[in-house]
RNA sequence: GGGCGCAUAGCUCAGUUGGUUUAGAGCGCGUCCCUGAUAAGGACGAGGUCCGAGGUUCGAAUCCUCGUGCGCCCA
């Protein structure tokens, strides 16, 4: 059964509504209800051509399970779209899924039991991609049942993939012109590599094997050329690296000494900072004889340890650009990343060993003309051993090389002292036993550098959420940019779509297969035809990977008889996911491409977590920047469609949400091996034996709930509700069931309760609004409404009435407006206030409006006004909480209009609110009523005195006497809340309080300055009702302060009422409230009445009394005062209670009880009225 | 080791360009109330060296510096 049928063929005008409402339930079925009517996509079509809000989802990997964490992204995500397309425009959601990478291939790695690149080569890549290909799906459905449920609405069955061959192709594209413009090159990259293995390896995976082990340690002499009786003593843990020396590297700011070594000839220059450390760890005397700023030393030359490469280039010379000429290497040269932490302040420099070594040979290379500079030296094979440049050690691997480096270095007096250094280091975490080494490796980067500008500027027009990711975050990574390191030697990823000749190296991009096959001599497609053969449901998409477009080859135009052959690498998978803009569209090769991209960039929307801003955030920005750069911006090539794009920085997006990352909460029994995911569960199961812990969300150690779980117990609004409304969405929130929980009461349950209430009377009352308001209806906001019959305009209403339609259109102006800027948590705010406002001041207050037998036109426009209210409510929270405001909009709207008003609550626009309906001065004025009754609640509560027991009389004393006579016109209602006869304005204030003047610091704190604590304590020590009178009478006032005097203008001072002792009294900011305690015999037998009200309503429902039921009452009692009481209150109890007939005897038929009322013995009897 | 962020009640978090007087909310706890919205609802109360130390200022939870702890990213 669809929810929708559920509304239809009520006898009443309303269905009936459960009281205690299950949320989730009412959930599944909304869902079918928006499934089944196409509601998502009719929210859609009802904003063909408005204006487009962008939206881009940031693809998702589907080879994981989806926890808490990505309900919130997901969440996010659908509460602006929702929120735009009720506002009016037209927001296109385009899921995607992100497919490639090496996450993907672990996976399968692991299920295949296998570790290494070799082991993946001897199961065969086209069989390894199948796996692949499997499992990037393996959890969809999880994911699309998440998505679903937690009413996300996006286009799933329209999602783009990254694998797919559009997708593909789209990102040759991109590549394509990068390297046609010179911004795609091979160089080097020093990487951690595991050498055993071959491969290298993420920095995630080399964040997982650090270890604490002992490495040699040692200071060796490295001898200057031009002095020859001087050394410079550098440091280094990897003597390995040392017959790859190529500098020696000192800070310029630093001081170096120069030393004599007690017993030894030659003298010994390091940092002036650190010759006693070493003396001491060397065991001998240093004396200095002289020191130098490190700047002094750059340029010097030296002998390096090991002459391999020296007997070859040491007397080489390369012409500078800036003119002249330099020695190759061995050299010193400068260095920020020097520090006397550790070692001797001057570091060994081997470019091929290290990852900041590298960049100063790049450094250094750029000094020099093209090809004059330092070539990088290598002395290692990718295995991890020594070559043929390394006689000596050549086969050996290098670790094991260490022990004979140092032997040697000894031998020949090079060594200065040595010693074990305990340090961290990284080793495979496939094989414990492998340590890493740091290695070069032919790469493929994007030369972004060129960018940083640009980059920069755009990221600057960012609207950044929270705003100090732009230039803390964001900008100081793309500060420190360097090339984007694009290729991957792996398997399962978009390949590199650079084809090389066999014979001259000459390379050309393509950007398509169709491209590619044209070619001239283009062959190889029977790899691919074969395995489709051998298996018909492979996807086409397999075709532009990894191993069948590697065997595509054609023609050398450069070499007759040569060639094309693809390059072997994949790339960076976030290049994928940063191309998506256009990408997700197939652009610019599939038809239709270049006018979705067009119409959908850049977006005006996007969010992820925050580690994301190195991820995702940065790839789109910078592919965008590099690809479309901006207008009168010449970016290159793609010229032709920035100008038809006329793209403008920011792009690809002008706002962006970086949400906090989600914490998990658990509780541990003491054994440490349970998990518990409440406290509840753990004090069940582990007694008071359980600690509390927060951390990561953790698969293996299962500390977070399952969506599904959240969904089944609490509900996916409860769960939104907590995410939107709890905290701004960028702070790192702690997962927290109990506050999921408490959502449903604090928020939910409180709007629900007012709409119940509404439907039971409505339905009792045979409110009918479809019936007064005939024809088509709409959205029933404000105008429709009021054709109805009966519909008065508010300024005919009772000012209650007034009052709320103000809040409402309050609210909606107030939530509009945050939600304009992105604000959802200050949103949800006034949400919460105004559903208070609603339940527990509107709703309350009028409750004997909705009882009154007449039908009036005061308790028909309660109704009017509390339906209104509701419908107008169900709009305000549709993004927020989309399930209960259909639920409220089904019953409300289509189920007394049907088709003559809008099917969904999600086609409706959002209320902006109507500024004429706000009546400001009215809410200050109910503000201090409502203040006012909560003060004299608390002084009620101070002498414990029942709110049953009638008081005679409330004084009240104003600090502002603005609003006196509308409170004087209130008096009623103050009474009755209190429950006291009279209200009146204390006659002679200073009775029961004293007037204390306060500066108002910010008006008088420039005026005054130094002098304001003087004034303060005068002001303290004064008598606050003669400054009063003094201000009354001359509209300012005039202190003597020690150094003159002061003159203060009545707005310069602020009037503070302190109640006195003795006085059943409570203060508050506006007011004060004085309680008279005095009772008489009639206040006590009124009380009494109303004790024995009570005892009878509780007595109604016990007997499950319908709202509509007569009684009869009997009340036995040998108490003559309450008796009494009951006499002569017979009359209200009656007509508080529906009871037809109260008589002092037992009654016929109805069952005894026996009560204590007011401290008097009751039998009590009640039965319904035949 | 570097960058960014966070630190406020027992817990989870707000706190608007610095304004001192009463630093808020929800939960939990305590005391009550209401009860024809009723397996709900409400009021009141206790509970704070606003992480620590300096500084700027007439005035600092708020701004600056340093330190401590935690998180994320990167080394």
């Amino acid at each position: 059964m669809s929810y929708g049928s559920l509304c239809l063929g009520s006898p009443t005008m309303f269905r009936p509504v459960e009281s205690s409402v299950s949320f989730p339930r009412l959930e599944e079925a909304i869902l079918a209800f928006w499934k089944e009517n196409r509601i998502y996509e009719k929210s859609l079509e009802a904003r063909t051509g408005a204006p487009e809000f962008v939206f881009y989802e940031g693809p998702p990997t589907a080879n994981g399970l989806p926890h808490p964490g990505h309900c919130l992204t997901r969440a996010i995500k659908d509460l602006y779209p929702r929120y735009r397309t009720m506002r009016g425009q037209l927001c296109r959601r385009k899921a995607g899924w992100d497919t490639h990478g090496l996450p993907v291939e672990v996976e399968v790695c692991k299920e295949l039991g296998i570790h290494s690149k070799e082991e993946i080569e001897a199961f065969g890549v086209e069989p390894f991609i199948h796996k692949c290909l499997q499992s990037v799906f393996r959890y969809t459905r999880q994911w699309e049942e998440m998505t679903e449920r937690l009413g996300f609405w996006i286009h799933l069955d329209e999602a783009y993939v990254t694998y797919h061959q559009s997708y593909v192709e789209s990102v040759w594209w991109a590549l394509k012109t990068l390297f046609d413009r010179g911004l795609l090159y091979q160089g080097h990259k020093i990487v951690w590599w595991w050498a055993q293995g071959g491969t290298a390896l993420s920095s995630g995976e080399v964040g997982q094997g650090y270890r604490e082990v002992a490495d040699p340690s040692v200071y060796v002499r490295f001898p200057l050329v031009d002095r020859d009786d001087t050394d410079l003593l550098v440091w280094t843990t990897t003597p390995w690296t040392l017959p790859s020396n190529q500098f020696a590297a000192v800070k310029p700011e630093l001081d170096y000494a120069t030393v004599s070594v007690e017993g030894q000839d030659r003298k010994l220059i390091l940092a002036a900072a650190l010759v006693d450390a070493i003396a001491q760890k060397a065991k001998c005397k240093l004396t200095v004889e002289s020191t130098v700023r490190g700047e002094k030393l750059l340029g010097l030359r030296y002998v390096p340890p090991f002459s391999y490469y020296y007997q070859r280039d040491g007397q080489t010379q390369g012409r500078l650009r800036r003119g002249g000429q330099q020695h190759v290497a061995w050299r010193v040269v400068p260095a920020d990343f020097v520090t006397t932490d550790s070692g001797t302040g001057i570091v060994h420099q081997a470019p091929a060993f290290g990852e900041v070594d590298y960049d100063l040979l790049l450094a250094e290379q750029a000094r020099f003309q093209q090809g004059q500079g330092p070539p990088l030296l290598c002395s290692v094979a990718p295995d991890g051993r020594f070559t043929a440049e390394t006689p000596e050690f050549e086969g050996r691997w290098v670790k094991e090389a260490d022990r004979d480096v140092i032997r040697q270095l000894r031998a020949e007096g090079r060594l200065f002292h040595q010693e074990q250094y305990l340090h961290d280091y990284p080793f495979c975490w496939r094989a414990e036993d492998d340590p890493l080494i740091q290695y070069p490796r032919k790469s493929w980067f994007i030369r972004t550098t060129q960018f940083k500008a640009q980059m920069l500027a755009n990221n600057a027009r960012v609207n950044w959420l929270p705003e100090h990711i732009r230039d803390g975050r964001m900008g100081n990574f793309l500060e420190t940019n360097v090339d984007w390191a694009l290729s991957r030697e792996r398997y399962w990823g978009t390949p590199l779509p650079i084809w090389v000749c066999e014979k001259t190296g000459h390379m050309e991009a393509v950007a398509s297969y169709a491209e590619l096959l044209a070619k001239p001599g283009a062959t190889g497609t029977e790899a691919w035809e074969k395995a489709k053969a051998a298996n018909p449901d492979l996807p086409e998409d397999l075709k532009v990977h990894k191993p069948y477009i590697d065997a595509i080859t054609y023609d050398s135009p450069k070499a007759r008889g040569a060639r094309m052959r693809r390059v072997s690498e994949v790339i960076d998978c976030w290049f994928d996911s940063g191309a998506m803009p256009f990408a997700q569209w197939g652009y610019p090769a599939a038809p239709g491409s270049r006018e979705q991209f067009a119409a959908q960039f850049p977006a005006d929307f996007i969010s992820e977590a925050l580690d994301q801003t190195r991820g995702w955030f940065y790839s789109l920005l910078a592919i965008s920047t590099l690809l479309f750069g901006q207008d009168g911006n010449d970016a290159g090539a793609a010229k032709s469609d920035n100008e038809r794009l006329n793209v403008s920085f920011p792009h690809p997006y002008r706002t962006c949400i970086v949400l906090g990352l989600m914490l998990a909460e658990w509780w541990e029994g003491g054994s440490g091996k349970e998990v518990f995911l409440t406290e509840e569960d753990a004090r069940q199961q582990a007694g008071s034996d359980y600690v509390h812990r927060v951390g990561k969300m953790s698969k293996r150690l299962r500390n977070y709930r399952e969506p599904g779980e959240i969904f089944r117990r609490y509900g996916a609004d409860a769960l939104r509700w907590y995410l939107f409304a709890n905290q701004p969405p960028w702070t790192s929130i702690q997962y927290s069931e109990r506050a999921i929980k408490e959502a449903i009461p604090e928020f939910l349950l409180t709007l629900w309760n007012c709409y119940s209430f509404f439907v039971i009377y409505a339905n009792i009352d045979g409110f009918d609004p479809a019936e007064a308001l005939p024809g088509e209806a709409g959205q029933l906001d404000a105008a429709s409404l009021a054709r109805a019959e009966g519909f008065r305009p508010a300024a005919k209403r009772s000012e209650l009435d007034r009052w709320i339609l103000s809040e409402l259109n309050r609210t909606a102006q107030a939530v509009t407006e945050r939600m304009d800027a992105y604000d959802n948590f200050a949103a949800c705010a006034r949400l919460t206030e105004f559903s208070d406002a609603l339940s527990n001041w509107y709703v309350r207050r009028s409750r004997d409006r909705f009882w009154s037998g007449q039908k009036t036109a005061d308790k028909l426009d309660a109704y009017w006004t509390l339906y209104e209210c509701l419908l107008t409510a169900s709009k305000l929270i549709a993004p927020f909480v989309p399930f209960l405001a259909e639920a409220m909009w089904q019953n409300l709207a289509v189920a007394p209009f049907g088709d003559r008003v809008v099917q969904s609550v999600h086609l409706c626009d959002f209320p902006t609110g109507d500024v004429g309906t706000i009546d400001a001065r009215l809410s200050a004025r109910m503000d201090l009523c409502r203040e006012l009754v909560s003060l004299g609640r608390a002084a009620r509560m101070a002498e414990k005195l029942k709110v049953r027991q009638p008081l005679g009389l409330v004084e009240v004393i104003l600090v502002d006497p603005a609003h006196r006579e509308w409170l004087e016109a209130h008096a009623a209602l103050v009474c009755d809340e209190l429950n006291v006869k009279r209200m009146e304005f204390a006659k002679d204030a200073q009775q029961y309080i004293r007037f204390v003047v306060l500066p108002d610091l910010k008006k008088l704190g420039p005026k005054l300055g130094k002098r304001l604590p003087a004034l303060r304590a005068l002001l303290a020590g004064a008598d606050g009702g003669r400054l009063m009178a003094e201000m009354e009478k001359n509209g300012q006032l005039t202190l003597e302060l020690p150094d003159g005097p002061v003159t203060l203008d009545r707005d310069e001072i602020q009037i503070r009422l302190q109640a006195k002792e003795g006085w059943t009294a409570a203060q508050g900011r506006q007011c004060v409230v004085i309680l008279s305690t005095e009772l008489t015999d009639a206040l006590i037998a009124e009380g009494r009445a109303r004790e024995l009200v009570r005892v009878i309503q509780d007595r109604r429902k016990d007997l499950g009394c319908q709202y509509t039921d007569r009684i009869v009452v009997g009340i036995a009692t040998d108490s003559k005062e309450l008796r009494a009481a009951a006499e002569t209150f017979r009359d209200y109890i009656a007509s508080e209670t529906l009871a037809a007939k109260i008589v002092f005897e037992p009654v016929k038929g109805a069952e005894p009880v026996e009560l204590d009322v007011a401290g008097f013995a009751v039998t009590l009897y009640v039965r319904v009225q035949a």
